[in-house]
DNA sequence: AGCACA
């Protein structure tokens, strides 16, 4: 079958270890998640979570060889994959003999704690509310946070380790309360071991470091204002420099969010030129362009917040992205140039047919309703059989896009679960297939005759294999 | 889906 000699350290190849690596995991994956999935094969002695870019992967460590190597086994030859969460893991020796650090050896207390934040870009937690929440366990002597890859860190300093001890016991694993955070953050746990550091050399204060014990400590000025996310209103907010490219990170997303669902949603406001998608501290994000910050900023008003899908499902988060012109591939499935007429299959005539139309819809329609719950473009008069499920709802004035009644990820859904660019029971046109694109048209632009169909029949994400009517289905990641 | 504390 394989070829025996020069093979890369696949899996096949790899030397036995107690500890083994884990790959694939589903988003926030608990150390209790990877016990339970491991422990009928062995006493696990060591983990390690949250690994890697995506903070996907795990290293657990078995007391013994033969543990690891049963589970290895077991799994190779087993007909059903080792799971999380209904969500397929991939298991193999490490290529290291043994777990660095963490909780069973070498996590001495000490008073200065690493703590790092999941799921939360450094603008979304403030140190002051890192301040409260830490202060809560005693006196706060130092804070620094810093961006590593790991995440948003924060080493935080107390006068001994045992308050130090008691804030970790108390908050390890534990999320910020959510009060205390931006509407747009969902959970947002802590991970916090102890730093071998004991007193934290603070130069200024600033943004990202503070000396409570020092108040004459300078302010440094150029941290306020040197960086992106130092650009914070006194209130901690993002004040970021408008852009024609939002930066859209997406929260708790139990569905796929392939490139088309974002240009639906996106085109509602103006023509979307590229979009691309990445994969940011186990989350996604994604990069949308428009050709003017003024479109960007009605669409990021209007969608701000919000979810694509009922129930609290991926929900949006706006920013202002720094790009202005984003270099994308012209047809993937992470990236999309529409200004390109060829590459996305898309139909030159209909791109061409929306040339200046942003402009002038987006005074007349769309009206943003601020802080209210009522979503994308509300008033704008749907086109009959366009987009129909994303709007309708919001002519009903539904609270969110679609309706999702006592419905889970991951279980099958009622037809009247699908997405909202699914209506329910079948496209409203026919679907031609290998024809992915459509130019949407602007709602409420009067007078453009709406062109024809959403065609995302080709995109598998939107129709599982073999799924029984037409109508698409969110497809709840593997 | 592919190996880790700055």
């Amino acid at each position: 079958m394989s070829s025996s000699s020069g093979q890369p350290q696949f899996r096949y190849t790899q030397t036995p270890s107690k500890v083994l690596h884990l790959r694939n995991l589903p988003w926030e994956c608990t150390e209790e998640e990877l016990v339970e999935l491991c422990k009928p094969f062995g006493k696990i002695v060591n983990t390690k979570c949250n690994v890697g870019a995506n903070r996907n992967q795990a290293f657990v460590e078995f007391a013994d060889l033969n543990q690891a190597i049963s589970m290895v086994s077991y799994y190779a030859s087993s007909s059903e994959p080792a799971q999380v969460r209904g969500k397929t893991v991939y298991i193999q020796y490490s290529n290291r003999q043994e777990i660095v650090n963490n909780k069973s050896s070498g996590d001495v207390a000490g008073n200065v704690l690493l703590v790092t934040i999941e799921g939360v870009e450094a603008g979304d937690v403030s140190i002051d509310v890192i301040h409260l929440v830490f202060s809560a366990f005693g006196f706060v002597h130092k804070i620094a946070t810093f961006e590593k890859a790991a995440g948003f860190q924060a080493l935080i300093q107390f006068s001994d380790s045992e308050t130090a001890s008691a804030a970790r016991n108390a908050l390890d694993g534990r999320s910020i309360p959510r009060y205390l955070l931006p509407e747009h953050v969902g959970s947002c746990h802590l991970r916090i071991s102890f730093s071998a550091h004991t007193d934290l050399n603070i130069k200024f204060q600033s943004h990202r470091s503070r000396d409570y014990t020092n108040p004459y400590l300078p302010v440094n000025p150029s941290a306020i204002e040197g960086t992106m996310q130092s650009m914070l209103g006194p209130d901690g907010k993002k004040k970021e420099p408008e852009s024609n490219v939002l930066l859209a990170s997406i929260e708790n997303m139990q569905y796929a969010v392939t490139v088309d669902v974002l240009h639906t949603v996106f085109s509602a406001f103006g023509t979307v030129q590229k979009i691309a998608i990445f994969e940011k501290n186990g989350g996604m994000q994604a990069l949308v362009q428009y050709p003017d910050v003024t479109t960007a900023a009605v669409a990021k008003e209007a969608l701000e917040g919000h979810c694509i899908y009922d129930g609290g499902y991926c929900k949006l988060h706006l920013s202002y992205s720094r790009h202005t012109d984003l270099n994308v591939k012209a047809h993937n499935d992470r990236s999309r140039d529409y200004t390109i007429p060829d590459a996305g299959l898309l139909p030159m005539q209909q791109a061409a047919a929306i040339p200046t139309a942003a402009g002038a819809w987006q005074s007349q329609a769309a009206p943003v309703y601020p802080g209210n719950d009522y979503a994308i473009g509300a008033q704008a008069p749907i086109p009959d059989g366009q987009m129909a499920s994303w709007d309708p709802n919001m002519q009903a004035g539904r609270q969110t896009f679609i309706s999702v009644p006592s419905t889970f990820p991951g279980q099958t859904y009622s037809p009247a679960a699908v997405p909202p660019y699914a209506p329910a029971g079948s496209l409203p046109m026919g679907i031609v297939p290998g024809s992915s694109f459509h130019q949407q048209p602007r709602p409420g632009a009067a007078g453009v005759a709406p062109l024809r169909s959403p065609q995302y029949g080709a995109q598998p994400n939107f129709r599982p294999a073999g799924a029984p009517f037409s109508g698409q289905r969110p497809y709840y990641g593997q």
